[in-house]
DNA sequence: GAAAATCCCACAGATTCCCATGGACACCCA
DNA sequence: TGGGTGTCCATGGGAATCTGTGGGATTTTC
């Protein structure tokens, strides 16, 4: 499966829908004839909304699976991951309404922000996205001086 | 997977194409049956772009993956890498648009230098470009003295 | 019934496809 | 050796397609 990659500005209508970008639609089709579904659910972390592949976000949930059953660590997680996420159908224009309560969660306004970030994408308020992107970026760039001067594909070896 | 050498000087039309010089086509192409997709995204040392081929540009995803699952580290350096990272498909001509922002930040006008430097390429504004190799060079030399006299030979062995 | 969600059609700007051209270079053969 | 010829490559531009957007009409939900 192909990566979530760049940043795509999009205008929500009247209704709240947004187009999902062409690119990312790309990344959600797979061999889906018609535009492919997708799951939505509010960052834990952050003020945005993420996106994901079922398949990806499935194997997401595979992970918890790995952990101790009945574990504190696995309630939470599942929970967490879970609770609050929906899954989408765009409709034949590939756009998709986005829950009333996402949005507020991402202090949505009229433009918003597709970002790209491999393994799923996020949608966020513009300028709160260039505020995350430059700090990503600055402690990106710190990361990489205290890791290991080897090898990149090295660095995260064990 | 071959190396990207060489400098080339190539003029962006109208429409803000750019023909990828023939000689890195060459690598992007790998066993793909026509003009092979790239990677570009802004450098983040140096006011210019970079190209991959979407191999080794997901080699360096890879090592994402290897981070704990939901730790800032993964966030961070996924928003960095990707959230500003464009897949290009090159014209049937193996030519491609050089999205106006990547473009800004290497402040290119109308004509662009692509220049080798083996795992990858980058598109410089060409006096820019002469100004950094001159500096590489230079730099190189000095560094050159100081590292350790290995036999040259032993420099690729795996 | 009203409100909300979904489907469907329309449109303009941007992007991509496709064909054409001219120059540089290598090759061939007398 | 030199002229001719063919191929490859960078470039240009018109036409068809795609994409994001808006809004009306129809269906669903409570």
């Amino acid at each position: 499966m192909s990566q979530f990659k760049g940043t795509h500005l999009v205008r929500r209508d009247g209704k709240g829908r947004v187009s999902i970008p062409s690119a990312f639609r790309a990344v959600l089709k797979g061999d889906h004839p018609i535009n492919g579904p997708l799951v939505l659910r509010p960052s834990h972390k952050h003020a945005c909304i993420e996106g994901w592949h079922p398949d990806s976000f499935a194997a997401q949930g595979a992970q918890i699976d790995q952990l101790p059953r009945f574990s504190d660590e696995e309630d939470d997680l599942a929970l967490a991951l879970y609770s609050d996420a929906v899954d989408a159908e765009p409709d034949k224009e590939g756009r998709v309404v986005l829950p009333s309560d996402l949005a507020k969660h991402a202090a949505l306004a009229d433009e918003v922000a597709f970002i790209g970030a491999g393994s799923h994408f996020q949608i966020w308020e513009p300028q709160a996205a260039q505020r995350r992107i430059a700090e990503a970026r600055e402690r990106a760039r710190v990361l990489r001086m205290t890791l290991p001067p080897a090898h990149p594909l090295a660095a995260g070896a064990k």
